[in-house]
DNA sequence: ACCTGAACACCGTTCAAGT
DNA sequence: ACCTGAACACCGTTCAAGT
């Protein structure tokens, strides 16, 4: 802290560099603060206002500050991915609930990305290496050997369970980012569907007869319903190749 | 075609209007060349160079004129997910072979979105209504109700369907877009791969025991590979709930 | 060593004005 | 009706210069 008696004005005549320079009281850069902020900005708006510039902004100095502290955003998005993974809660093994124990992870990690906006989209595809992170995918190869999945599907199938996940929360974004100006993106989505249905509904049956008479299927289920059961094939793929055990039914 | 002499330069004083005056031999703007001009730019250059400034460039105007055709960005990438969806061959329903010809048409539009840049990052959380999109979720509900997928079953599953592929191409591209300038993305990757393992191998084992273990694993597969285990692992758990048949096995 | 202003080379979209 | 130039409000990143 520093002792801040009444503010004296600068001489007007000394100009006034933008007025942006940064509060002297404040944390000095870091990356530590550069990662709070973003998270920050995340948590308010979503991903799509995570803009260097934006952080700078919030952080009173401009976007070439950032750039002692970070390689880039990329990096930075990494940064991110990282700290808010450390909140994701994971079991101890137990073998009998093998399936039902990776169902909860993956409902951890999607509760964990709802709760920082749409980040996922910054996941998919990157391989993961930061500890927190693989600390997840650590406990899923653990749940699998336990469950006796052998090592080569378990390898391929941690692979493609992060990619389903981070799949759906991206889509869950993208719809909710299509909602207008204010509204509520839970409103905006329920008032959607049944246009959709409607609209499947009067499709020429001749040619898509499968859709017309589905139509109530195709726009049945809500959000949490296509995750469960997405998860649930998923899950039962993978334990049809768990040794000594039947396939899941 | 017009009838066109040597050109006669216009009088230099006549200020030359930033010499992008559409040549009027050209096709005038539509909605159809405006999707052209956007999927060949995809297919050179990827989804990045996709945009209403570049089109434009492309098309001898500036980005303002391709407003009179296409509502904005979005409505223009729909156009081109509709029309390179056209290109994905179909299968005649077989119920024998209903899992192996859903792998099939998976495989087609993954073969699809791979010739065409990485434009399956527009498709994903999008909700098709337009029609060739719709003809392949029409055929994929055909193959699996012949199959005995009960209608609710198939009716999310088509969904989910369609949201692994996309997430693999998109996946497919992501590392492909982090390899430096003008360098083979496929040589990129092959040789960032044992760094990763190694990068696993030399884990901690107390904290990492199965990821140390399975380091191998882990990086084994290349991406066809990975695709066809959640192909199949995703096919197998729908074919699960298939009526009068066994789960595949 | 750390931070900064200014610039570079871009975006999507709007709008008044032209033909 | 169709097209355009210019502008608005943004991007990520670099770099010479300051402290």
């Amino acid at each position: 802290m520093v002792a801040d008696g009444p503010e004296i004005p600068a001489p007007p005549w000394r100009k006034q560099r933008a007025g942006r320079r940064r509060d002297a009281s404040r944390r000095p850069l870091s990356r530590e603060l550069i990662v709070d902020t973003a998270i920050g900005v995340l948590d308010a708006e979503g991903m799509d206002a995570i803009t260097m510039r934006r952080i700078a902004q919030e952080l009173g100095t401009g976007p070439a500050s950032l750039y002692a502290h970070v390689a880039n955003k990329d990096e930075l998005l990494e940064d991110v991915l990282d700290r808010i993974a450390a909140e994701v809660a994971l079991p101890e093994p137990d073998p009998a609930r093998w399936q039902e124990q990776l169902k909860e992870v993956a409902r951890e990690i999607r509760a964990m990305y709802r709760r920082h906006g749409d980040i996922a989209r910054a996941s998919l595809g990157k391989i993961p290496t930061s500890p927190n992170v693989l600390r997840i995918a650590e406990c899923e190869l653990a749940l699998m050997r336990a469950g006796g999945v052998p090592p080569k599907i378990a390898g391929l199938a941690v692979d493609r369970f992060a990619q389903m996940i981070d799949a759906d929360c991206i889509e869950g974004t993208v719809l909710a980012g299509k909602s207008p100006e204010g509204q509520d993106p839970h409103e905006f989505y329920a008032a959607f569907v049944p246009q959709v249905r409607a609209y499947f509904e009067a499709l020429p049956a001749e040619r898509f007869p499968n859709i017309v008479a589905m139509a109530g299927e195709l726009t049945g289920g809500d959000d949490d319903d296509r995750f469960e059961f997405g998860l649930d094939i998923m899950v039962r793929g993978i334990a049809s190749y768990a040794e000594g055990r039947p396939p899941a039914g």
